[in-house]
DNA sequence: GCCCCGTATGTAAGCGCTTACATTTTGGTT
DNA sequence: AACCAAAATGTAAGCGCTTACATACGGGGC
């Protein structure tokens, strides 16, 4: 397995008959190079098939083109479509995107963090906002750039990428509401270290709260990030002598699993039980009936994010949070409370 | 925006009063190195927060503790949880994971190879086989250990650590036939620059001729990796004036796009139409009825797959492929064939 | 034809780490 | 106490690039 060893600058340099300093200004476009010498210099890099080393360019530049995020996990589609275009978007800067997941542990997420600040990512893209003021401050400290993306904080010093989650669950409760259901049930995700959770349980409180008509106290159930687990969840809702009427879950995934769960349990949906979901991911139109859910826009979200970590990086300076709007996809999942 | 520079090795070795040599055995405990010393290195190292610099690690020691991986997409399930086993098995090793998708684009591909390689991966992982040549005269060049994955083929010069995906669509087509099943149909995903495809469709074809039983000529239908398309695909082999009974599908989001799109034309699955997937991905027991389809260790494969790599690594020479077994799981959606 | 200035190119000093090799220390033997 | 090998530590030479600064070049304006 041994091999002769790859070209350096210094090779194409001389094969170009011109100082590494030029062939250095032409592979980063800095400018001040006559169109002849580039093109010699083209040469030389073609017929020597030279590709940059990446340790002694980052080494001398004091940066990587490497922007790192780490999300709660990749095993399911909630993160994935905004990734996909998070990821595209830098590809077309230049930029490698390296993603961590961090199994929404907190203790986890920190190693992450350090070990793709150690790598050399010269930006961040994290999710959500609840983490350590260490974190910050580790992120500070070596001035490092980030975003929070899937949230969105008014007047806050972190720069958000994302949707109002509170906002959105208000909307989408307030519908069902005014379909008529009286008792609501709630599932959701774990809301331990998961402000998006808890951001939308708020939501769902405060719609219940301005229409001051559940006429049971609010049951939620908090689910891992399953469908069974959905499914489980909606068992336990329904255990309660007086069972809700509608359902509102705090993503697609446990709300499609207790979609299934209700038809099991010979329910009609929505005509005994209405559910609704939250993110609009691919499954919500394979299940039947269809989910009425929240629409966000991932792939927006994942190219502002992207947009605004290169601008950050380009100016060094802050950039603006972007609030990205969200809007409720009527399918088949939520209907009209029966009348009693 | 400014701040203190971060400390470095030297500042490290200043510190704990020691050589710089030291302290980087220390950190690679490469041996040679008393308790006592590594004691007041640690010590010195907490206090200052130090963290090597990457790029200075990566030029002088020639690696990155980097792999990479190209994968078709992440935007779907299929890859999620092997890339999840290889990505926490890695992390194990102290190895980071990059991920890049080439949107089943071999030219796509081909240009994330290299930009992984010149960003320093160590190593590879790939999926499936069928790639230029050039490509893996690229990576022998450059002395880039590789994997393929999701694959296998016996007596290649490749190390495949995946499984066969003929005996496997040959294994439950099988089956299909056994339950009485004589006129097929099959939907898989665009077999152009999908290997894996391909050799299900041989196996599929192989199973048949076993059974010499087909009435009629395989109708075989290739499709997008969605739903929708699986949906459409089932469309077009039900408008044949004789239809198939039993549809084998590819892969499991096709196989349940066609389950859908079965149902609402009023076909009971599986006693008016059988349908089989292929993977068992979660969606495969969402649907009703849940898919019965070829489980694939992704996990095991993901694991396999990262300790090649690893040894490879190590020992600099190549390692044994390694086959892994899929079995059948049989829930509701293959039936027997109505006697007629 | 000369001077000046803006632009193109060259020179060389690091960037922060690893590691081969040199040197010192250690502790067991005699 | 002297000796010696083995183990621990130190020294310093790069790794391949970027970039501040120095130098060379070229073309108007006078």
């Amino acid at each position: 397995m041994s091999h002769t060893p790859l070209p350096t600058l210094q090779d194409v340099a001389d094969l170009a008959a011109v100082s590494t300093a030029t062939v250095s200004r032409c592979l980063n476009n800095s400018g001040h190079v006559t169109e002849k010498t580039r093109l010699k210099v083209q040469q030389a890099i073609q017929t020597l098939g030279y590709s940059p080393n990446f340790g002694a360019q980052a080494l001398a530049a004091k940066r990587t083109n490497t922007i790192g995020a780490i999300i709660p996990t990749m095993e399911n589609a909630i993160f994935a479509r905004g990734m996909q275009a998070f990821q595209e978007t830098l590809a077309e800067n230049g930029i490698t995107l390296i993603i961590a997941s961090c199994s929404y542990r907190p203790e986890l997420e920190e190693e992450q963090i350090r070990s793709l600040v150690a790598r050399g990512a010269d930006a961040l893209l994290l999710i959500g906002q609840s983490r350590p003021a260490a974190t910050y401050q580790f992120l500070a400290r070596r001035n490092i750039p980030y975003v929070l993306a899937w949230a969105h904080k008014k007047e806050s010093q972190h720069c958000y990428i994302g949707f109002d989650n509170q906002a959105a669950a208000q909307t989408i409760t307030r519908q069902v509401l005014e379909l008529g259901h009286r008792n609501l049930g709630v599932i959701v995700g774990l809301t331990q270290n998961n402000d998006r959770a808890r951001d939308r349980i708020t939501g769902i409180e405060h719609a219940i709260a301005d229409y001051g008509a559940q006429t049971a106290p609010l049951q939620v159930i908090e689910a891992e990030y399953t469908f069974q687990e959905g499914a489980k969840a909606l068992d336990q809702l329904l255990a309660n002598p007086s069972p809700p009427t509608a359902v509102i879950c705090g993503n697609d995934v446990l709300a499609v699993g207790a979609v299934k769960r209700a038809k099991q349990l010979g329910l009609a949906v929505p005509e005994d039980l209405s559910i609704t979901g939250f993110a609009d991911i691919e499954v919500s139109e394979l299940i039947d009936p269809e989910l009425t859910t929240v629409h966000v826009p991932h792939r927006e979200m994942g190219i502002a994010a992207a947009k605004s970590l290169i601008a950050m990086l380009k100016t060094q300076t802050p950039v603006e949070s972007h609030l990205l709007e969200t809007r409720i996809v009527n399918r088949q999942s939520l209907g009209p409370a029966k009348p009693h």
